[in-house]
DNA sequence: CGTTAGCACTCTCGGCCATAGAGTGCTAAC
DNA sequence: GTTAGCACTCTATGGCCGAGAGTGCTAACG
């Protein structure tokens, strides 16, 4: 049941254990209580929680299997039990259920971007503190930026003091901008000076020649253009590298607080590492060819990241942006012990909500 | 000794207290013991590391003296001595030594400036990472902004679904961009059509008629344009109001782990405060009109801040950016207990650094 | 009269121990 | 196959004690 909508998941568990269904119901028991009280849970407190109808000895026997099958854990011989990182991902990938967003929830997350004309830096803003609000965990969300950046208009601006600034729109409404090259002026001004009228001629060329081309297109057709428009054409198919694929330097971040305030992070060393990680989110550049797999939701638990330091967090992480077009990733990061059916269908929505902001709207206006 | 640099203070300790030398010199020690160890300090321990000429007997009761003066407190009975916030506004404003940073320290920060070509984006993540680093606190840096945003050049762009694009490049080479009002565009194309043409006709005319104007001034020339122009000047001023003062919409952060670090912050609620505080760094709306009073480098200290959550902690802030021309914030927050010999001459030489890379540069080009 | 030594007092901190409680694993009976 | 019972283990908690640090006061000293 609820299989239909799972989330694309990373090791697809290899060795695909067959458990009794009694063995499933006190694995996910044990996850669901875990996840809610951080407390390890014994089997007396498990069949009165949940209502199992057997005895504590019953469950302790089915806990016992699970912890041979690596699913579940011990903190000391006195302790409760403690799913593993693979106890998670079972739960993860056949135990949860409801996989889909209330439609109330659904609603409050619409509206709250329907408000107002949000600039897309906005937007980035308001998804990473909508994620971290509803899925109590660290919220990250990257720009989306054009999967292949294709030239749109470039102007060329003479600033106050002598310096050229060349803009460029991208043909998706993307804005980048870099200042011209002093010497390289300065040396061309010797034979004739350069005023803003050869500015915007160069500039007109260009933009006859070159819209919806990319990176390489552009440059292809560099050497057709006089000295000037070719140096214009260079730094554009230079800002036009820069602006393909993921955008992991400008990212935005929220809800940092929450998952220090996990117990699992309220001491000491792993929150320095899982902060460290979080501060320029360049984990993120090591992920992007794992994350962008597919369009769905991935999941990574504890130590199936790669990122040693990772271990100890899980990744609930989903692209978005119409395929071809844009490109942006967004997801939360929490202990181990997360709310999955929480989050996953947050994250879920919440990339479909940008992929459609993104497509219709640039995100520029107000949406409804 | 030492005065002719000293910061700019907030309320300048209004009862000046004369105290005896001897009182001084242990106020200083207990100060930058405390800020050294973050154990209450005690007689005997202060005589013993900084070779007072005195027995603790003696130092006892000038610790007792500077209690009842209010500089100095007292955990419990059995403790040793804490500087109370007063005591170390005593010690910023008069105690202090070495107000200057050492030039290798500031060649190094130099150093790290003149690497490569940044984007001012990049300038303001290293500005925040070295402020970070070399004072080990938090810190935050928000982007120069004209104090009065002049206008310098806007171009109107069509984008793929018959959208229009306004980007402005403000007089100091600042790019913002917005959408025209598709609603208003589309009533204006029922009489005629709107080409390419039109719009570069109407961006030219207010390039002419605009240049270096402040948004009022854009505004109150409104009526003179045909319905095309008009709007987009109406966007225009919009957009320049929006770019005038200190922006702390877009602001850098760095560091935050070195706050949580603090023995102060370890536990529990506190950090919980500071680290919301920081998050939206919202904060400095409210002190903006205190920061950036004068020129120097501003300490506000616990208690003295307006802002409740904020009593646990000290600010070291300057504004920087060329008088008339653009502005920011950066500086430190840390625990009360704050290296200040350190950190403010860091903020005051990266105040300056920066001061420099924005009038000379608009930061975007490398520096030595 | 300021400084110092001496001393009684206070409070914290770490270690130690005992106890309570939670949870387990095993076994024997149902 | 399930369950009740039981012995066992380990943690957490609280009380107790002694060591150590630090204070404030007082009396003596130069």
């Amino acid at each position: 049941m609820a299989e239909e909508h799972s989330p694309t998941t990373e090791p697809r568990s290899s060795r695909r254990v067959e458990l009794t269904e009694r063995q499933r119901s006190v694995l996910r028991a044990v996850v669901e209580d875990y996840v809610l009280t951080a407390v390890p849970v014994g089997s007396k407190a498990l069949v009165e929680r949940y209502g199992l109808q057997v005895s504590p000895a019953t469950v302790r026997s089915a806990m016992a299997e699970l912890e041979t099958l690596g699913l579940l854990s011990h903190p000391h011989t006195s302790a409760g039990r403690v799913p593993s990182d693979l106890g998670y991902r079972l739960y993860v990938e056949s135990l949860m259920r409801e996989t889909a967003l209330d439609r109330t929830d659904e609603l409050m997350i619409r509206h709250q971007f329907s408000q107002v004309q949000l600039t897309s830096d906005q937007v980035l803003r308001l998804a990473a503190s909508i994620l971290a609000a509803s899925t109590r965990s660290a919220a990250v969300v990257t720009p989306a930026r054009s999967r292949r950046a294709r030239y749109g208009h470039v102007q060329l601006v003479e600033l106050a003091d002598q310096a050229r600034l060349c803009v460029l729109v991208l043909a998706d409404g993307k804005v980048v901008q870099r200042r011209l090259d002093r010497g390289f002026l300065d040396r061309l001004a010797q034979a004739t000076p350069i005023g803003q009228a050869d500015l915007d001629q160069a500039a007109a060329t260009l933009n006859v020649e070159l819209p919806n081309l990319s990176a390489p297109q552009v440059r292809r057709k560099i050497t057709r253009f006089a000295p000037l428009a070719a140096h214009v054409a260079e730094v554009a198919s230079q800002m036009l590298e820069e602006s393909d694929g993921v955008n992991v330097e400008e990212v935005f971040t929220d809800g940092i607080a929450n998952v220090l305030e996990q117990p699992e992070f309220a001491h000491s060393a792993k929150l320095r590492g899982v902060l460290e990680v979080l501060r320029r989110s360049d984990f993120l550049e090591q992920l992007v060819p794992v994350l962008t797999r597919g369009e769905g939701v991935h999941v990574i638990i504890g130590h199936e990241n790669q990122i040693e330091t990772m271990h100890e967090v899980s990744l609930v992480f989903a692209p978005y942006g119409a395929r071809d077009r844009a490109l942006g990733l967004l997801g939360v990061l929490g202990p181990t012990r997360m709310p999955y059916p929480r989050a996953i269908p947050t994250v879920r929505y919440l990339a479909a909500l940008m992929n459609e902001l993104v497509t219709t709207e640039h995100y520029s206006e107000s949406h409804d």
